[in-house]
DNA sequence: TCTGCCGGGTG
DNA sequence: CACCCGGCAGA
């Protein structure tokens, strides 16, 4: 009865590693709906600033984020090459990577990219032109009032379109504001508009962008969106980077340096996901971002990475060390199926279509779900995460942001292109047919926090016992492992065995009938070879 | 009840 | 070893 089993498994280690793979090879395209959300955000930071800064009840950039048709932000949204998060140009030596012709000419006046805070400069600039000019003009929206002196425009404005009177002297804003109103007559005509417009846009992009890489306020966000308000940051964010500018420049350049080096060394998808870091370096990243949270925790997970995941010396050996490779995990396999296969390109048709509020509502709420899931992991992952589960749950999440992005546009489309769904090589035949008739998929979402959960907790331990225990885990525990030394990994309360698996195994996911396509410890009833947990 | 898998058995 | 399976714990 030995030898009749024909093993057309045999090599299961190989699948989790060609996923693994692969995924990095397809993991790719991160720029997608980052630039849609970026669009978004932009609008909002524009509002909020426009509020802010100009303090004026009119519309000004707020304006043009509702209407796609118009210029700048209508180049993002749809443009999708050069969104200003991910061209992430000013992080570089090199900064003018796809700068529209505007751009360069604002570059120009920027001087370093990196010290971004230009707005002094060029305010400065402009008053001293200013005051040289003899007339003045309003560029107030309609207005065209023509003034030959200084104050007078100011007071004008002052009085016409801010609605003050020009007694309100003590304050600095004001002072500021109604420079962007008026215009040196004499001068270049062009400026006045897009003094206007693309100045104050343009240095908010500087601003708008980082934030991005925040961690901070990634999770803030990440945070608020489940409380359905985003914009409020932006405030704060505006805030410091904003007005600091002049001359000074020292404090946006510590979180612009901060900022910086996310941006070069990792590519975050979204502000729901950009905790998703597509770098290589991973761990490096992770370590850094937690380290910042103030969890000790993050150091563990570049320690941990390598060896001493021995936590499988179970005596019988029945799992190989593929410890490092992420499993997949089934439930995941499949989602990949449906919707990195299903769509793909096709999230430029919604950016196209978006207007404004309506679609910008949309994905907020879809994020909801996923936002929440992510958070969780995310969370989780801060305070526990372990090598290979990190890089599991990251290939996860990304996963998961990616459909979560591209659903919204796709659900109805979905259904048909279902159809022509391509597999990954090793689990074709058997995943196709099974995904479909698996009950489970939408919501099995949140299977992976609670389980996560578990297999973290599991996974430090084991890491901290190999590496001394350093942080001081229970002695006890320690002893317990160190006198099994059998390195089952047990949970807290449950020494003797491992706890239940997070993923569905390979029984569950092909089912009986398909015992064959079973890994080879399926099929023996050991531990689980190709969806470990 | 079903799953996952330990522990033990057989060739 | 490779393979199988009883039986238990957890879901
Ligand atoms: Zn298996």
């Amino acid at each position: 009865m030995s030898g009749e089993r024909r093993r057309t498994t045999t090599h299961s280690i190989e699948v989790p590693s060609q996923l693994t793979a692969q995924h990095n090879s397809r993991k790719r395209p991160p720029s997608d709906h980052q630039d849609y959300n970026n669009y978004e955000e932009t609008c909002r930071a524009a509002e909020i600033l426009s509020s802010m800064k100009l303090q004026s009840p009119h519309g000004s950039l707020a304006d043009k984020c509702s209407s796609p048709g118009s210029s700048s932000s209508a180049s993002w949204s749809s443009g999708s090459a050069s969104p200003p998060l991910s061209d992430d140009g000013h992080a570089h030596p090199s900064p003018h990577n796809i700068m529209s012709p505007h751009d360069a000419a604002n570059a120009r006046i920027r001087t370093t990219s990196v010290s971004t805070s230009d707005e002094g400069i060029v305010i400065d600039f402009k008053e001293e032109r200013k005051k040289k000019s003899k007339k003045f003009r309003c560029v107030y929206r309609g207005c065209v009032g023509l003034v030959a002196d200084h104050n007078t425009v100011m007071r004008h404005i002052r009085k016409k379109h801010l609605g003050k009177d020009g007694h309100r002297s003590a304050d600095d804003d004001w002072g500021n504001e109604e420079e962007f109103y008026y215009e040196d007559a004499d001068d270049d005509e062009e400026q006045v508009k897009p003094s206007l417009a693309s100045e104050p846009t343009l240095s908010h992009r500087d601003m708008a962008r980082p934030p991005h890489e925040d961690p901070e306020y990634q999770k803030q966000i990440v945070g608020n969106f489940k409380q359905g308000r985003a914009g409020s940051h932006y405030n704060h964010l505006a805030q410091s980077h904003g007005r600091t500018t002049i001359s000074g420049s020292n404090i946006p350049s510590t979180h612009q340096q901060q900022l910086q080096n996310n941006n070069t060394s990792c590519i975050p998808t979204s502000h729901l996901a950009h905790h998703n870091y597509t770098c290589p370096a991973a761990t490096a990243t992770v370590g850094s971002y937690s380290s910042s949270t103030g969890t000790g925790t993050g150091p563990v997970v570049a320690s941990a990475s390598a060896s001493p995941l021995g936590k499988h010396a179970r005596s019988s050996s029945s799992r190989p060390n593929h410890s490092v490779a992420p499993y997949p995990s089934p439930t995941y396999v499949q989602q990949q199926q449906h919707h990195q296969h299903t769509h793909h390109h096709n999230y430029a048709g919604s950016s196209g279509s978006s207007n404004s509020s309506s679609s910008s509502s949309s994905p907020v709420i879809h994020s909801n779900n996923s936002a929440n899931n992510m958070l969780q992991q995310l969370s989780q992952q801060n305070v526990t995460v372990t090598a290979h589960h990190s890089q599991q749950q990251q290939l996860q999440q990304q996963q998961q942001q990616h459909h979560q992005q591209q659903q919204h546009s796709h659900q109805q489309q979905q259904q048909h292109l279902l159809s022509s769904v391509t597999i990954t090589p090793n689990f074709h035949p058997a995943q196709q047919q099974h995904h479909q008739h698996q009950p489970m998929r939408g919501h099995q979402q949140q299977h992976p926090h609670p389980q996560t959960t578990a297999g973290n907790l599991v996974a430090q331990n084991n890491s901290n016992n190999h590496s001394n225990g350093s942080n001081g885990s229970n002695p006890l525990q320690q002893q317990q492992h160190m006198a099994q030394q059998v390195a089952v990994k047990h949970t807290p309360h449950s020494p003797g065995k491992r706890t239940r698996g997070e993923n569905k195994k390979c029984r569950k996911v092909y089912g009986m009938e398909k015992r064959d396509q079973w890994c080879t410890q399926c099929r023996w009833k050991k531990a689980c070879s190709r969806f470990g947990d």
